[in-house]
DNA sequence: CAATCATTCAATTATTCGATTGAATACAGG
DNA sequence: CCTGTATTCAATCGAATAATTGAATGATTG
């Protein structure tokens, strides 16, 4: 008969929880729910998953306490539990960035610019915006936008970022933010707007930090990303 | 030929982290290295693994970069790779404790006496043991008090508590620590010391996260624990 | 209450992971 | 240079995990 010790069960109780983020489609949908509550069927779009095969991903995760769920009529809808959640994709994320390589080269590389331009703090950011003095910029897919976005931040598209650039105000200093550190929008948004003379800066992290601190969102429907 | 997106690239790095992270045996690997630096046998023998399976896990966690290896004579020394590692143990461990049942129990349960009486902050206690107004007492086993304590702790391993009370003054307040908030022999210490009379609290946490606090920690030869 | 839709369950298969064993490498000391 | 010791490597086997498919459940709508 196996006899287990208390130690024994605390480390497979945390080993299961570690199991639940330890795989890259777990951790895709964490950061998809992390913009936002989110049903089963959108996020397998969204991440290219079959349903099926997202609904069982949900429930390893539901399991270890990291997303909950609720029943929307006939859709159940998922959400990040905790901010606990979030904080452990962040510290996740800082280990990688120190210590893997692959992520370094990705961060430096592929993420250009990461030098050069210091990222706006969330609270200089919040001071600005309320005195007027910035464009907030979301550069996510408006259905993102649409489960909650910045104070005022005005909605963009990416990919239609060319052709609307009458919209935004040449005059005044733009911060343009996406879903989180690890999102390469906000990134492009940036280099695309400078080299057309805009005065641009990203927001440091991205929509999910900025709820997790506590500060406003605004929504008519919507959600952000996560890592680090 | 499957061609890979810099998106899938770092989910997978990210994974790769998680995974080292996933494994109870690892866990433990790592709270023995958050007490201090140790060579493979040392950490074998400890957690009851053959030294071959240890190293192979010591390597799974040195590829990930949660521990660092450097060679000292004939040993291999490990030790935790850095603050972020302690981090990242803290985090699980604090979304296992709110969101996994059984961990839930544990805390409540076998690691009695949880409420009741707060736990000593660090900054209170280093202030109070420098006026020199409470005794410091490590109940780790004696290698790894001698991997490093705190500043003027004494050390009398649980074991041995009973058969030594005449070296603890009765008239001074205790705090009691060990290697962490998942470790159960300071509780225990404080439950045989309150039952004798003893004013007794326990540490917040335990030496690892004082260690990462950036506190003095006294060291004549060696170590401490980690989780939440 | 039947029809429909969103989600979950169950069974299958291919892949990966963990532990064991025995051999190989690296270093220290004589 | 040889011997003993510490650690790692390589090969193996059994167990666990992931994705797929198709069927089952639960809830809304008419």
């Amino acid at each position: 008969m196996t006899s287990e010790t208390p130690k024994q069960v605390l480390l497979s109780a945390l080993a299961e929880v570690a199991k639940a983020i330890a795989h890259p489609h777990r951790l895709e949908l964490l950061e998809q729910l992390a913009q936002g509550e989110r049903g089963v069927e959108a996020v397998a779009e969204r991440t290219g998953l079959s349903v099926a095969n997202a609904s069982q991903h949900l429930q390893q995760l539901r399991r270890a306490g990291l997303v909950s769920a609720r029943r929307d009529g006939k859709f159940v809808r998922y959400r990040l539990a905790d901010d606990a959640a979030l904080d452990l994709l962040r510290t996740l994320g800082t280990v990688a960035e120190r210590n893997v390589a692959a992520v370094d080269r990705l961060i430096r590389g592929y993420f250009s610019e990461r030098d050069g331009h210091e990222p706006v703090t969330r609270e200089e950011l919040l001071e600005r915006s309320r005195l007027g003095l910035v464009t907030v910029l979301d550069v996510r897919p408006p259905d993102e936008y649409a489960l909650g976005h910045l104070p005022g931040a005005i909605n963009i598209p990416l990919l239609e970022l060319e052709s609307r650039l009458a919209e935004i105000d040449p005059a005044q200093e733009i911060v343009a933010y996406c879903r989180g550190p690890y999102c390469v929008l906000s990134y492009e948004a940036v280099a695309a707007l400078r080299a057309r003379g805009f005065s641009v800066r990203r927001l440091e992290d991205g929509l999910p930090e900025w709820r997790a601190a506590g500060l406003p969102v605004e929504t008519w429907a919507s959600g952000q990303s996560v890592f680090r």
